[in-house]
RNA sequence: GCCCGCUUAGCUCAGUGGUAGAGCGCCCGCCUCACACGCGGGAAGUCGCUAGUUCGAGUCUAGCAGCGGGCACCA
């Protein structure tokens, strides 16, 4: 058999994907088990004109860890993949492509304008899907479904009209966050907040004297601050703290506001700040959210003096009609300054607000939208919040969750847009509205067909709330909802808590009664080498798919898996650690490979314990120890816990120590059931490792282990044996531990003999005795068992340490020209070295041994001697104490017989 | 302003009150018949600072500093 001497990710990656797509084993149909139990994931849809980036990639690796894990348990597992129609950024793709025609949406209408979307996604969209091959994840393609689907939009409808019915959702005309370039509201998560440097304007108004119509005095006035001085052509008001002696006599007056002519009231508010800037706030209901507030509070009219295109309108005059907002900002700071009613302007720093989409300045604007009432949702919400969801990592989640909750506000859920769900509301010509699913239910609940429906449409993250049971078919109640939901697990990003988790649990609660998901895992971030986050204005993102192809998907997996929940900075080293890692995997199996004949998986290691030697029952306890560890961290979401895990025990426990202890039986020419018997067992091992790694690695574990002899459809799972049409890992059992074969004696011998090989490396390394020269290795042991132990182990220390002989015994009897050392358990090893050795240097090396030593008894001494130690310190702290004294006692002892042998 | 997280070896990160860990990097020696994407050996840390709780603190508490994040904003 040819097996090239490193792993070639590509090759393995192309292969295996298609044929378990096209097998079915991503479906749960492939699960024939009708009592087994279920997983479910439904993905995080991924917004259509996305492509693949590190953060998406970290999420499908954990997900796909947890299906793999759970389909190979037996589970009938779903993970649903699908996308989202994505509002806003769709619709801007496709507009920008249309600019390139010199069109404009307007000039196709809408219907021909949605087309055309429809035809962009056939064409671009998708590309994250597209990518998730590459991923290995095991996603069902069958239950694919994307936010603009017939079925999910059904549902989109159902829940408007339900909601709407209940009087949950109501239209009316608010102070909004207006988006001047997307021409649309937005909701406020979806608004940054950003510092900003600026300037605040001290602007005077005058007030009219007191009795005297029309006239002002021309040192009277009012001094406001704002940031905005451009809005002061819409004030209505000066508003002060009724509290505030400077201004209280001043209540009740007029101002005449400057360039406008109008007259406006100063009114008291408690709202208003006295510490701040001079203590009276201009008052603009029509551009601000707090204004708009006192406005309503106060019944101050709302003069509208910028547009949603954020220019002056009319209704400022000529001067200022038609000009953008800085522009006007800058002329009125001019004529105040001419009028002399400039006071001052200083430099300050405030927040604005951005769309997060495009970076465009919020403009705060009053406009007629749909809202949903969220509080009664939340309040049900937040009643089962501490048991669900389980947020994982709880810390700090459950609590940023929670308040967001309990400080919930009406959420605007229509959209100026095209691209999405239209809202199904339907106007009369006398202006009565209609809500309904369909319009022709409409029409017969209005009496009329001369309806026209509301234009706008829905946030896209209405539909996305209801992912979890609209991709599962509500308001039907199908069968796959029924099975799959409550989903068992959603996989997360932290930044959309508020945005989606939490609204899928309101909804979820709401409409099917139950949680959509018991837990939570929020991914941490990923990062730059600076510990920049990766974004694309920055352009600092490592594109995933480069990865893939420098390393392999397998080793990506292992890093992503290991990152979790914990922000990380990328760092292409541990990618290129772990692709040793599967070239690791790869030469370990090659060597099996290459010393296979007479070996069967699963032979070695059943019924003929009397066979096994040491190691054998060393590494069947470390492999079921790893086994238990992996299961469990697995369970806990604690993913890097199982990467290390399978990792050391490859590496360490099984590629250093068990090939190596096994080499000299393995690799024996001639056939025997003893080196048949070793190299099965060999292969046992290696085998159930791969199915350990599998749902970290699919790739490389598929492609060695249908090279195994003896691995076939008999190591699948019970529940997949009818349908499965081949054997595959990914659908063989997942390895559970046997504690019968846990054996703390057999590690702890093992351990003895891993000591002693290493102590005698050192010296080996230590002395300078160069790699092919042989030397002899001389054991003493007071313990019987521990003579048995390496007296049975003798041939694999010889090779392991390139003796020439070994020899163990009761008493050390070295010669003196021979270095030493002390191992743990009384055990000490000498190797004699006629004319190489240097006495002096090797009493100081003993020596520093013994000051290292002398320093831990030391330590160990003060807290045995500290009586309160003795009487509070759990027992067994203190036993174990004890016997750390006793054996540094006689490894004293040991070395300082050493050090008299050196010196006869 | 309020809340939260992080600070451990040169770098990236684990760490469950009881002898400080890994990978990469570094130093020494090896192409030893699976693997140089490898093998063997080694060096390297007042666990951010200060106080406290405890027989015992990297781990728990408080304060401080630096970095990062979220929420709410005062015009």
């Amino acid at each position: 058999m040819e097996i090239p001497k490193t792993y070639d990710p590509k090759q393995a990656e192309e292969q295996h994907y298609a044929r378990w797509e096209k097998q079915g084993c991503f479906a749960p149909e492939i699960n024939r088990d009708p009592a087994a139990p279920v997983f479910s994931i439904v993905i995080p849809p991924p917004n259509v004109t996305g492509s693949l980036h590190m953060g998406h990639a970290l999420q499908h690796t954990l997900m796909d860890v947890m299906t793999r894990h759970k389909r190979m348990l037996g589970y009938r597992t779903l993970w649903l993949p699908g996308e989202d129609h994505a509002g806003i950024s769709t619709q801007v793709v496709v507009e920008r492509e249309l600019r390139k025609e010199k069109l404009s949406r307007h000039d196709l209408g809408r219907e021909r304008f949605v087309e055309r979307v429809w035809q962009w996604r056939e064409q671009y969209g998708s590309q994250i899907i597209q990518q998730m091959r590459r991923e290995g994840a095991s996603v069902d393609w069958s239950r694919q479904r994307f936010t603009m689907d017939e079925g999910l939009s059904r549902a989109v409808r159902e829940v408007f009209v339900r909601l709407y019915e209940e009087g949950l959702i109501y239209r009316g005309d608010y102070i909004v966050n207006w988006c001047p370039n997307e021409q649309t509201a937005l909701s406020d998560l979806e608004v940054d907040k950003e510092s900003q440097h600026g300037k605040l304007y001290y602007l005077q108004y005058p007030v009219r004297a007191n009795g005297r119509a029309h006239e002002y005095g021309s040192d009277e006035h009012i001094t406001v601050a704002t940031t905005r001085p451009e809005t002061m052509l819409g004030d209505t008001a000066v508003a002060v703290n009724p509290t505030d002696e400077r201004y209280r006599d001043l209540i009740g007056r007029t101002l005449l506001l400057p360039l406008t002519g109008r007259e406006i009231p100063i009114i008291a508010d408690e709202a208003v700040d006295p510490q701040f800037g001079t203590g009276a706030v201009k008052v603009t209901p029509a551009h601000d959210p707090n204004d708009y507030a006192m406005g309503e509070r106060h019944g101050l009219p709302q003069v509208f003096v910028i547009d949603k295109f954020a220019r002056m309108t009319e209704q400022t005059g000529p001067d200022f009609a038609g000009l953008d907002r800085l522009k006007a900002r800058e002329k009125v700071v001019e004529r105040f300054s001419e009028l002399g009613l400039l006071e001052k302007v200083v430099d300050y720093e405030f927040a604005i607000s951005r769309c997060d989409r495009c970076r465009t300045v919020i403009e705060p604007l009053i406009s007629t939208q749909w809202f949903c009432r969220m509080k009664g949702m939340a309040e049900q919400a937040l009643a089962v919040a501490d048991k669900e969801p389980r947020f994982v990592p709880d810390v700090p989640w459950q609590k940023v969750y929670k308040d967001w909750l309990e400080n919930i506000h009406d959420w605007c859920v229509s959209r100026q847009l095209w691209w999405g769900h239209q809202i199904p509301a339907w106007y009369t010509k006398e202006g009565k509205i209609i809500v309904a699913r369909s319009e022709e239910e409409a029409r017969l609940a209005a009496g009329t067909d001369e309806l026209t429906q509301d234009p706008d449409v829905l946030d896209t993250w209405f539909s996305s709330a209801l992912w979890p049971f609209s991709t599962l078919g509500w308001p039907n109640q199908t069968n796959d909802l029924q099975t799959f939901y409550p989903t068992s697990v959603l996989v997360t990003a932290r930044d959309i808590i508020f945005l989606w988790v939490s609204r899928m649990m309101m909804e979820g609660l709401k409409f099917v009664g139950q949680v959509p998901f018991h837990d939570v895992v929020i991914t941490g971030t990923i990062m730059d080498k600076h510990g920049q986050r990766m974004s694309k204005s920055k352009n600092n993102g490592v594109d995933p798919l480069e990865v893939f192809d420098k390393y392999g998907v397998d080793a990506t997996r292992l890093v992503l898996a290991s990152i979790g929940a914990t922000d990380t900075r990328w760092n292409d080293n541990q990618v290129e650690s772990y692709r040793n890692f599967a070239n690791k995997i790869w030469n370990a199996a090659r060597f099996c490979l290459l010393n296979s004949e007479g070996a069967i998986v699963g032979r070695g290691f059943e019924g003929e314990r009397d066979e096994w030697a040491l190691h054998d029952r060393w590494i069947m306890s470390r492999l079921n120890r790893a086994t238990s560890e992996v299961n469990e961290a697995i369970e806990k979401y604690q993913f890097h816990e199982a990467v290390q895990t399978l990792y050391h025990f490859f590496w360490d426990d099984f590629c250093d120590w068990y090939i190596e202890l096994s080499k000299a039986e393995v690799t024996a020419t001639e056939e025997s059931p003893a080196r048949d018997g070793a190299r099965s067992r060999l292969f046992s091992v290696l085998e159930q490792a791969l199915r350990l790694l599998h749902p970290f690695m699919p790739f490389i574990t598929e492609e060695l282990w249908q090279r195994l002899p003896g691995t076939g459809a008999h190591l699948l799972h019970p529940a997949y044996r009818e349908a499965a049409a081949g054997p595959t890992v990914m659908l063989a059992e997942y390895p559970q531990a046997k504690p019968e074969l846990l054996s703390e004696q057999a590690e702890r011998e093992m351990q003895a003999v891993i000591e002693l090989i290493s102590r005698v490396r050192n010296i080996r390394s230590e002395m300078n005795i160069r790699p092919g020269e042989q030397a002899r290795v001389l054991i003493s042991a007071n313990d019987a068992d521990l003579r048995e132990v390496f007296t049975q182990q003798r041939s694999r220390i010889a090779r392991l340490t390139r003796a020439s002989e070994v020899s163990v015994r009761e008493q050390l009897d070295a010669p003196r020209a021979s270095a030493r050392a002390v191992v743990a358990g009384g055990v000490e090893v000498a190797v004699p070295l006629e004319g190489l050795i240097d006495f002096a240097q090797e009493r100081e090396r003993l020596m520093r041994e013994q000051e290292k030593l002398q320093k831990e008894a030391e330590r160990l001494e003060a807290q045995l001697a500290n009586q309160q130690f003795i009487e509070r310190a759990p027992a067994e702290k203190v036993t174990e104490a004890r016997e750390r004294v006793a054996d540094i006692a006689r490894r004293t002892t040991a070395l300082q017989s050493m050090l008299e042998a050196l010196k006869q």
